[in-house]
DNA sequence: TTCTCTAATGACAACGTGAGACAATTGTTA
DNA sequence: TAACAATTGTCTCACGTTGTCATTAGAGAA
C-alpha cells in the first residue's frame, strides 16, 4: 500500500513536506504543494489511519451503538444527525447494531475500546432506564438514562408528547379519550400518562380512569388491547371518541379490529399514536395523526454532547409535534 | 492510555512476557500467564488497535455499507449475519448508512480506505443494478449487482420467488391471480415477472395479461396502483381472486382499499406480497401471507465470500420461501 | 562581497505493538 | 556435577505518520 514516504520519492522530496502538504501546513511553497498533490491524487495515496492515530494519540472515532437499528424506521434519522455532526467536527463515527440480551453489546464496545474511540453514543429503541458497563469513554445516552443519572443524555420529553396530543384532541372538541398505554416499566409510557392526565386536568377533565395498560413490547402483538380492552371499551356507556395508541404499530391492529366492529376511523371514532413511524403512518388509510419526534436533530444533539468537553451529566429533552392526517378530524360537537 | 509497557511494569515483568500473554505464545509458564492476565484484567487493558494494525499490516476490517438500513427491518439481519460471521473470522466490521444521490457511499468508502480495509460489502435495499467507484478492496454485493458482472454477488432469486409464490397459489387452487409487480427498472420485479408466468405455464395457464406495473418506490404511496389499477380490475369479469403485491407495504394500501369496497381478505379475495416484512405482516389483518428471504443467512454468504480468498467474480443466488399466514386460505374451488 | 533574515525544506525521533535473535535464569534429570 | 529443557528477559527493528528542531536557499541590506 502507498505510504508517504512512496510519494516523497515520486516527488523527488522529503518525507516531512508531503506530510505538510496533506496537513495543509500553510509553510509550503505553491508549486511545491500542486506537484506533490498531483501525485497524490495519481496514486490514489490515502493516509493511514491507524498510523495517524499512534502517531498523534487521537483516534477521532466516536462510537455509535444502536439498539435494533431497522425496528424503527426512525433510527436511521438518529445515525444521520449524529453522522452529519462527527463528520462536520472532522471525527469518524464507528456504528453498531446491538441488540438487547446479546453479547453484541460488550463486542461493540470492546471493539471501541481497542480503537481508543473518544466518545460513545448508546441509543436505544424505547425510552428506558439502562446499565451501563464502566467505561472511560465520554458517553452521551440517546432516548435512554442510567439510574445513577450521572451520564449524559439526549430524551423525548414524553411528558409534553401525551401533554400536547391530549391538549389538541380536547381542543378539537373530543371529550372522551381512551389510552391505551404501553408498559409502564417504560419510562416514556409513565410521563405521556402524566402528560395526559395534566392536559386534562388544564381543561377541567379528571382522564385518571381513561387509561389502560398492557406489558407490551415490539415483539409481542396487540391481541390483548384489541381483543379485550378495546372491545370491552367500546361496549361501554362512556364509549370513547377518541383512541390513543402506544405508538403507531399498536394502532395498526386497532384499525382492523375497529374495522371488523364496523367503525370508521376518522367518522365513528379519532385514532392518534405516538412515532410516525415512516412509512407506516402515511400508508394507513385514513392517515394515523401521530407524534414526531425529531430524531434527525436529536442525533446532532447526542453527537455534540458526546464531542463537548463540557463532561458534566446533562440531561437534555427533546420536544415533538403533531404529525396530522385524517384520524383526527377537527371534531363536530353534537 | 494503558499500554503493554504499563502491564509489564505493574507485572513486574518483561514487555516481552506481557507481549507473549497477550498473543497466546503457549511459552509462558501458566502460574506467570494468570498473574499478568489479572493485571490486564484489574487495569481493563485492551490491545491498541492501532498499533496493531500498523504492526501487522492487517486491519481485520470488513466494511458494510448498508443503503437505508432502517427502511427494511430485513436489513438487520443482513447486517448481523455479517456481523457473526466478521466475527468469527476474527475481523472488525466496519458499518455504514449510506443514501443513494448522497456524498454518504463517498464518505464511507474513504473511511475504510483510510483504515485499510480488507473488504467491504455493499447492500442495496432493492435488487438492482449499481455502479462502483474503482477500489482495490475485495467488493461484494449484496442484493444488486454491478453492470460488467465483475465483482462477487449474493443476490435474492426473485425468479424463484415469483415461480414458487405463483406455484402455491395455483396449487391452493386460485386461478385468476393479478400481479401488482413494482417498477420494472427494479431487477427484482423483472425476474419475479418471469417466475410468475413460467409458473402458470406449467399448470398450462396463460398469465401473461394478468401482471400490472408501475412506477413506485419506498418514498411513494400506492394510490396509482390502488385507487386506479385495483378499483379496475375488480370491476372487470375475469375478477381476479388472489393479488400478488410487489411488497407488503404495497399491500397496506391493498387491503385499506378492499376494505373501503366491502371485499374481504381471505374470504373474497386472496392477497400475498414479497419480504414479509417484520412487524407488518402479521399486524395486518388477516395476517399477510409473504415470500421470506434468509436475510440472516445472506448476510453471512456475503461476508464468508467477502473474507475468500477466491476473488472469482461468484454470483450466488439464495432462495426464499412461503410465510403463510392467512391471507392466502386454501381455496375451495367452486 | 558578506551578513542577516525569512521562507522553505529536511532529518530524526517517537507513538504501541509484535516478532526475531539470543542471553540469562531457573529447575530437572542423567 | 554436568547437561538439558523450560521459562523469562534484553535488545533490536519495523510499521506510517507527525512534532520538534535543524538546515538550506534566496532575498535584501550593509
Amino acid at each position: 500500500m502507498t505510504n508517504q514516504r512512496d510519494i516523497a520519492r515520486l516527488a523527488k522530496t522529503s518525507l516531512k513536506t508531503v506530510s505538510r502538504v496533506i496537513n495543509r501546513d500553510p509553510l509550503v511553497n505553491e508549486a511545491t504543494r500542486q506537484r506533490i498533490q498531483k501525485i497524490i491524487d495519481e496514486t490514489g495515496y490515502v493516509p493511514n489511519e491507524a498510523a495517524r492515530m499512534m502517531r498523534s494519540q487521537r483516534s477521532n472515532i466516536v462510537g455509535f451503538l444502536s439498539e435494533d437499528v431497522a425496528t424503527t424506521s426512525s433510527s436511521i434519522d438518529l445515525v444521520r444527525g449524529a453522522q452529519d455532526v462527527a463528520h462536520a467536527f472532522g471525527r469518524q463515527m464507528m456504528l453498531f447494531n446491538i441488540q438487547r440480551g446479546d453479547t453484541s453489546e460488550t463486542e461493540a464496545l470492546a471493539q471501541l475500546a481497542r480503537f481508543r474511540a473518544e466518545a460513545c453514543i448508546l441509543a436505544t429503541s424505547f425510552h428506558r432506564e439502562v446499565t451501563l458497563p464502566r467505561t472511560d469513554m465520554m458517553t452521551v445516552l440517546l432516548n435512554c438514562y442510567d439510574a445513577g443519572g450521572t451520564v449524559a443524555t439526549v430524551l423525548p420529553d414524553d411528558r409534553q408528547l401525551g401533554h400536547d396530543l391530549t391538549t389538541e384532541i380536547l381542543r378539537r372538541g373530543y371529550r372522551r379519550p381512551l389510552f391505551l398505554n404501553l408498559a409502564p416499566e417504560l419510562a416514556g409510557a409513565r410521563l405521556r400518562a402524566e402528560g395526559f392526565l395534566a392536559a386534562g386536568q388544564a381543561m377541567g377533565l379528571d382522564l385518571a380512569g381513561r387509561i389502560r395498560t398492557a406489558s407490551a413490547g415490539p415483539d409481542r402483538d396487540y391481541t390483548y388491547f384489541v381483543d379485550q380492552i378495546l372491545a370491552e371499551a367500546l361496549q361501554d356507556a362512556a364509549r370513547p371518541d377518541v383512541l390513543i395508541c402506544g405508538q403507531d404499530l399498536m394502532a395498526l391492529p386497532v384499525y382492523f379490529a375497529l374495522a371488523r366492529m364496523g367503525i370508521e376511523v376518522g367518522r365513528d371514532i379519532a385514532v392518534t399514536s405516538f412515532d410516525n413511524l415512516y412509512p407506516l403512518a402515511q400508508l394507513m388509510q385514513p392517515g394515523l395523526t401521530s407524534m414526531d419526534l425529531p430524531y434527525y436533530q436529536m442525533g446532532r444533539v447526542a453527537m455534540q454532547q458526546a464531542l463537548s468537553e463540557n463532561d458534566s451529566p446533562i440531561r437534555q429533552l427533546v420536544q415533538g409535534q403533531l404529525a396530522e392526517r385524517a384520524s383526527l378530524p377537527e371534531r363536530v360537537t353534537a
